[in-house]
DNA sequence: ATCGCTGGGTACCGATCGGTACGCAGGGGA
DNA sequence: TCCCCTGCGTACCGATCGGTACCCAGCGAT
């Protein structure tokens, strides 16, 4: 969730967080620039000094919202060094504490795409590019396991991930992190033994 | 996926048609309702006067999109009479055909309820009670079978086939399909086995 | 004191949104 | 033949959308 961050006035720092925010809880569509602006304080120009258009702000929205794969594999690493299963159920635990926390909407990036149907427009791009990293984590997470076929078990935990993601918002938070880590132990120990 | 029919006009019944493939090409919030009424090669007011308003014509997409659990129930019992475990694969198995079909483009109500945060909207409530629905469906069909705690295997499965329904989206159709029946005959012979 | 430059807000733009007032064409009953 | 009633499209409404032209305040340097 590392924030790729870059040079911006103060002013338009306010923007940008305020943005993040609404486009998270509203959508991006339905949060206006007029708004945005209201809600940091600054004109509508003022955002457009800072940022090249609403898309352009979208986009920027997108791939800071989008996992630092990197850094949560060496958190992992550090916290369960030289235990591979652990590191996993370890990235998959901290998954369900993220998403058991109130205001979850959903993975924002998995939003982003159902708001942006047009795979050629840039802010789908950058969801499909910011999600392959997603599931390229977990592909190394896996790999150093026993199993016959790390990247099948690999793909199933991130379609894990996902429903958990969803069905979070339409049914229970505590059931989805519940039957995430259950569903990804079950997951696991049914590749480790055979 | 059996639509509720309701008595409209002949111009009303193309609005319909056109206004559910575009819903769900498109999004709800990004199809217009001026070019709803072109491709229906209709008026504006014949919409209204077939439908309350644009959210009267969500409300009524999300609804009819939704699976009617009773028709597949059936359908599944026919198919594999007094064969359970049978009968949720089949369910699953018809499931992973859906999403591998071209133009897939997710769960219409999941995609609605991105659309519609707001969960006092009426398309959200009635997003929550048809998923409610579904989710019975998974209930009902693995109840029969010799596992310890039937809801929580349910719930997984719910979680599997809303994950494999985003992936396809962001991935690969065909690898989330495969995922999802995988997934499904491992999480199910896990429960079964304890 | 005066200048120019930087960084900000006010007020506005055309386009498009969802929604509607109104008028017209056509068919059945008298 | 006249009438009314139903069903439809044209043309328009105010609101709001993303985006911009313009102006002004505050600053350091001369």
């Amino acid at each position: 969730m590392a924030e790729a961050e870059q040079q911006r006035s103060p002013a338009g720092q306010r923007v940008w967080e305020t943005a993040c925010e609404m486009f998270y809880r509203e959508g991006i569509h339905s949060a206006g620039v007029a708004e945005i602006a209201e809600r940091s304080g600054v004109g509508k120009p003022t955002i457009y000094r800072n940022f090249a258009s609403k898309d352009g702000l979208a986009l920027a929205y997108v791939n800071a919202k989008a996992v630092s794969p990197r850094a949560w594999l060496e958190s992992a690493r550090a916290a369960c060094s030289d235990d591979p299963p652990a590191q996993l159920r370890q990235v998959i635990a901290d998954i369900a504490d993220q998403i058991s926390e109130p205001g979850f909407r959903g993975c924002p990036l998995v939003n982003a795409s159902v708001e942006f149907p047009d795979r050629d427009h840039p802010v789908r791009a950058a969801v499909e590019a910011r999600k392959a990293e997603y599931l390229d984590l977990f592909t190394e997470l896996v790999t150093p396991l026993p199993v016959r076929d790390p990247e099948s078990l690999a793909y199933m935990l991130q379609m894990l991930v996902e429903g958990a993601s969803v069905t979070t918002q339409i049914y229970s938070p505590e059931k989805s992190a519940a039957a995430l880590k259950d569903a990804a132990d079950r997951v696991i120990a049914s590749y480790m033994e055979r």
